[in-house]
DNA sequence: ACTCTGCTTAGAGGA
């Protein structure tokens, strides 16, 4: 049977006699999940006792009556699981399978058996090339997620490599998949000076091997592969991809030598843990496989014997249970958040190459480390600021986590009402393409549209995530059909987000090279050391806006960094047009961030607006990240490796979201100054993606709008831009006056979040009505509707989330404008919930948009009604945060109309306020 | 109690 629960006291380590001699044993004191013992025996097939699970459950409730420590009961480990204990601390999360129960004294006790598998913090899904890191060095573990992998050659080959193997398995021509994946990284290789010509002949050497070996295979006997297997286990809390399966046996391409007789030990370890996986997944594995590419016949000498790449071992139970002792040594130290000093492993740190940036590291963060420590520590105030984001980005990372979690803990029902699952697909077709790939068809049924876009990765499965037939796959198209690509013919029948840590990695590695590599000057700023300076300049940048010629005087003139605060309508795209163009002018490098796709391509646009030379700029990102207009500007990274890194090097200005800026691409580039915009929106470490890679920066932003999103409550909910505003007021401009809304509109926005300083740009701004409109009249609406800012009182229906009254009113409030002579895209309504969103599309036209506040930020409308499904006390946090509310109110330009229960929003005095303007 | 974007969404190597 399988234990599970959480561990609730200290472990008690013994040493006892048994009739085989000595053995170690561990006491865990554990509270049971609920579920253990009914769940017992029937999910994993043992042979149990079921017929006393009632005797037991009942001698447990009788031993809870009158013991202090209730809920405890105690799991024995036996001999080598008692590493694991080791590890083990209050509050974590323990599972022995296979366990057996035994009653002593009146207590019901577990123990490991033989068969037993012990882990910890199943929940925490361990990546297995974390666990190779780990097992060569736990501290290269640390520094490898703290400091990223850069930029370098043998790195950029061993992919290369892995790629074509894989088309190779997939039946792929050896010349044309060499050439190919050449070209797709034409960028990379440009970068590190390399031809294509002298990258294809490393590839082809590592690649003959792999052929020969392959068709060696192929003679002999039909194998059955599969490559690139995405695995993921539930049980054992692991996840990663198999470079392939042979026999359903794991085999793994390493673009290395190894002349010695056996599989490096790392490397085995990595096919012990997917074997581990496959084997949770119904099958029994003993060998592995390893192939090494530069092993070739010319290194074939007397005494090694036969060298092919290929290196079978047997994997005996031993070596299963130690990778998942390793395994279960990383999640409990990410649960506890220590950091590794190395003297956990028995590496030698003189071979390794990580050894100097291990000392400065250790030195820098004073971390105890057994290479030693190299360097001066940084202040106590930086010490303290990189342990309290490390925390931070790590209880994000914690969060994603639990994503993953859900593939398997939620029902698909619940999957597909969460929005991350369509889980009733009718597979079409799988049709194979030209470069061996598949493309997966498949029908969908009633299910709504979830959070999938074109372009996103999703787990393509047979129904079945974890532990079915799942691939990771790319969403080509998505309308009646749903259309994939993948390297593996699935027969979809479900697709999953898959959650990605790719955010929280960069962030990490943000917050590292901001810390440990950035220089004295710019902390100087981030730490609140040193006010920022200006050179003093006497142009006029904007005629007839002083706040906006203020704010390009600044950021032109920043020798540190200047601060923009943009309030809705005040034009901070086009003082971002303005500002770019004079650092032009003056042969800067720029560099164009944001946190989103959106905000990048908006700030483009409005650079193509203020007539900067498009030839000038460069778009890094996807291409389904890049709008469709803006994609002559995207830096396309296939081709010839030099050109591609000239058209790189060569744009003067590159704009790029912040998660692009922390790429290996991006960290290779320098500007002079780095320009982001919606800087309210980022992350502290998020900002320092963009801001490492340039000597100065302009933050753009408003921190009365909408904060970063993040899981966590921690420090990550205030952004860089608020933090600096408040610190050096001196840095900072408001842009003060709005080209978008009506003076009546503006009047409570300003007043309650800008302290009145918001005023209309023209008296044109401040007077515009519906009127303006062609074919509008603001005579053919109802009295109460003709004023600017009104209100419609609508009861309640006591829904948390939704209002059937709201949404029908609203959609009646649609017909009166339409009636009047509004077009129907000029109308946006905008609620709170995405249940309420979908409540008010069922009723109004397609052709006017409804969305949530927060996907409404940085747009506006003619029109914007606000459904507010406010009922009873107001609590809810969408509530509590008044800068969700801002943004609702000063998305119109003529006429706003406020929906929503009257008593509700009159218990909360802004709300009452905001009642008040709009009713008078 | 809610909102929800990024990412060639993982992984590649060197004694």
């Amino acid at each position: 049977m399988k234990v599970r629960g959480t561990v609730v006291g200290e472990v008690t380590m013994r040493t006892v006699s048994t009739s085989a001699g000595e053995r170690e044993l561990a006491e865990v004191p554990v509270r049971l999940a609920d579920g253990t013992t009914a769940a017992d025996g029937s999910a994993d097939g043992t042979a149990t006792h079921d017929h006393d699970t009632d005797a037991a459950t009942s001698t447990r409730s009788a031993v809870e009556a009158d013991r202090p420590d209730v809920d405890a009961t105690t799991v024995t480990l036996w001999g080598k699981w008692t590493e694991s204990a080791d590890v083990l601390e209050p509050g974590m999360e323990l599972v022995v399978t296979e366990a057996e129960r035994d009653e002593f004294r009146g207590e019901t006790q577990y123990a490991t058996t033989t068969d037993s598998y012990v882990v910890v913090e199943p929940s925490y899904l361990v990546d297995v090339t974390d666990v190779r890191n780990w097992v060569q060095c736990p501290r290269l573990y640390y520094l490898n997620k703290l400091s990223g992998v850069p930029l370098n050659y043998p790195v950029v080959t061993g992919t290369l490599v892995h790629e074509v193997f894989g088309d190779l398995l997939r039946g792929r021509d050896l010349d044309a998949s060499i050439d190919e994946r050449i070209e797709e990284r034409a960028l990379e290789l440009g970068l590190l000076g390399e031809s294509a010509e002298s990258a294809a002949e490393d590839v082809r050497q590592n690649a003959a091997a792999i052929e020969g070996w392959l068709e060696q295979g192929r003679l002999s006997e039909e194998d059955d592969w599969r490559s690139e297997q995405l695995l993921i286990s539930e049980t054992f809390g692991l996840k990663g991809r198999a470079d392939a399966i042979r026999r359903g046996a794991p085999v793994e391409l390493k673009t290395g030598k190894n002349l010695r007789k056996e599989p490096r030990f790392k490397d085995k370890v990595q096919a012990a843990l997917y074997a581990l996986v496959l084997e949770e997944h119904g099958g029994s594995i003993d060998t592995g496989t390893l192939l090494y590419t530069k092993n070739s016949a010319l290194d074939r000498n007397e005494e090694t014997g036969d060298l092919t790449p290929a290196k079978d071992f047997s994997m005996g139970r031993g070596l299963l249970e130690y990778v998942l002792r390793l395994r279960n040594e990383i999640a409990a130290m990410e649960a506890s958040g220590t950091v590794p000093t190395g003297k956990e492993a028995d590496a030698k740190c003189e071979y390794c190459f990580e050894r100097d940036t291990c000392m400065v590291v250790s030195g820098r963060l004073d971390q105890e480390s057994k290479a030693g420590q190299v360097g001066q520590a940084l202040p106590e105030a930086e010490l303290d600021h990189f342990e309290r984001f490390y925390r931070a980005i790590e209880e994000e990372r914690r969060e994603v986590h639990r994503e993953y979690g859900k593939l398997w803990e939620q029902t698909p029902e619940e999957r597909a009402d969460d929005d991350r699952a369509i889980v009733d697909l009718e597979f079409v077709e799988a049709r194979e393409l030209d470069g061996g790939r598949w493309e997966l068809r498949a029908r969908r049924g009633s299910s709504g549209t979830a959070k999938f876009r074109e372009g996103d990765l999703v787990l393509a499965s047979d129904g079945e995530p974890v532990g079915g037939d799942a691939e990771l796959a790319r969403i080509e198209r998505l309308d009646e059909d749903v259309v994939l690509t993948a390297d593996e013919p699935v027969e979809v029948a479900r697709i999953d987000i898959y959650p990605s840590e790719l955010t929280t990695d960069r962030l990490l590695v943000a917050l590292h090279d901001a810390l440990l590599k950035g220089d004295e000057r710019r902390k100087d700023i981030l730490f609140e050391r040193a006010e920022p300076e200006f050179e003093s300049l006497d142009e006029t940048f904007v005629g007839n806006n002083a706040a906006q010629d203020e704010a390009v005087r600044k950021a032109v003139g920043a020798r540190d960094c200047a601060l923009i605060h943009g309030p809705p309508g005040t034009g901070k795209t086009y003082t971002i047009a303005r500002s770019v163009d004079a650092m032009v002018e003056r042969g800067e490098r720029i560099l164009l961030s944001a946190f989103t796709n959106r905000a990048v391509d908006n700030a483009l646009e409005a650079l193509l607006d203020a007539g900067i030379d498009p030839d000038r700029i460069a778009r890094v990102g996807t291409e389904s990240g890049v709008r469709s207009d803006l994609q002559h500007l995207r830096l396309e990274r296939e081709g010839d490796p030099d050109e591609r890194v000239r058209a790189l090097e060569d744009a003067q200005i590159v704009a790029a979201t912040t998660a692009t800026c922390g790429s290996r691409i991006m960290k290779e580039q320098s500007f002079d100054v780095a320009l982001v915009d919606e800087a309210a929106q980022l992350t502290e470490p998020g900002t320092y993606a963009a801001i490492n890679l340039a000597e100065r920066f302009v933050l753009v932003g408003d921190h009365h709008q909408l904060p970063p999103v993040v899981q966590a409550e921690n420090e990550l909910v205030e952004s860089l831009f608020e933090r600096l505003v408040e610190t050096y007021p001196d840095a900072g401009v408001m842009l003060d006056r709005q080209y978008r809304m009506n003076q009546r509109i503006q009047a409570f926005p300003s007043r309650e979040f800008y302290d009145g300083r918001l005023r209309p740009a023209t008296p044109a701004v401040a007077s515009r009505t519906l009127d303006d409109l062609d074919g509008v009249s603001r005579s053919a609406l109802p009295a109460d509707r003709r004023d600017p800012v009104t209100f419609v009182d609508v009861p309640g229906d006591g829904e948390r989330h939704t209002d059937a009254e709201e949404a029908a009113r609203i959609a009646d409030l649609i017909e009166t404008y339409e009636a009047a002579g509004l077009d129907r895209e000029d109308i946006g309504v905008i609620a709170p919930f995405r249940a309420q969103v979908s409540e008010i599309e069922r009723r109004v036209p397609a052709d006017v948009t409804v969305d949530t506040v927060d996907r409404f930020q940085g747009s506006s409308q003619e029109v914007i009604v606000v459904s507010f499904v406010a009922s009873g006390d107001l609590d809810g946090p969408i509530f509590e945060d008044y800068r969700r509310i801002n943004v609702g109110l000063t998305r119109p330009k003529r006429a706003l109309v406020l929906v929503g229960d009257a008593e509700a929003l009159e218990s909360d005095p802004v709300y009452r306020r905001m009642l008040d303007w709009a009713r008078s």
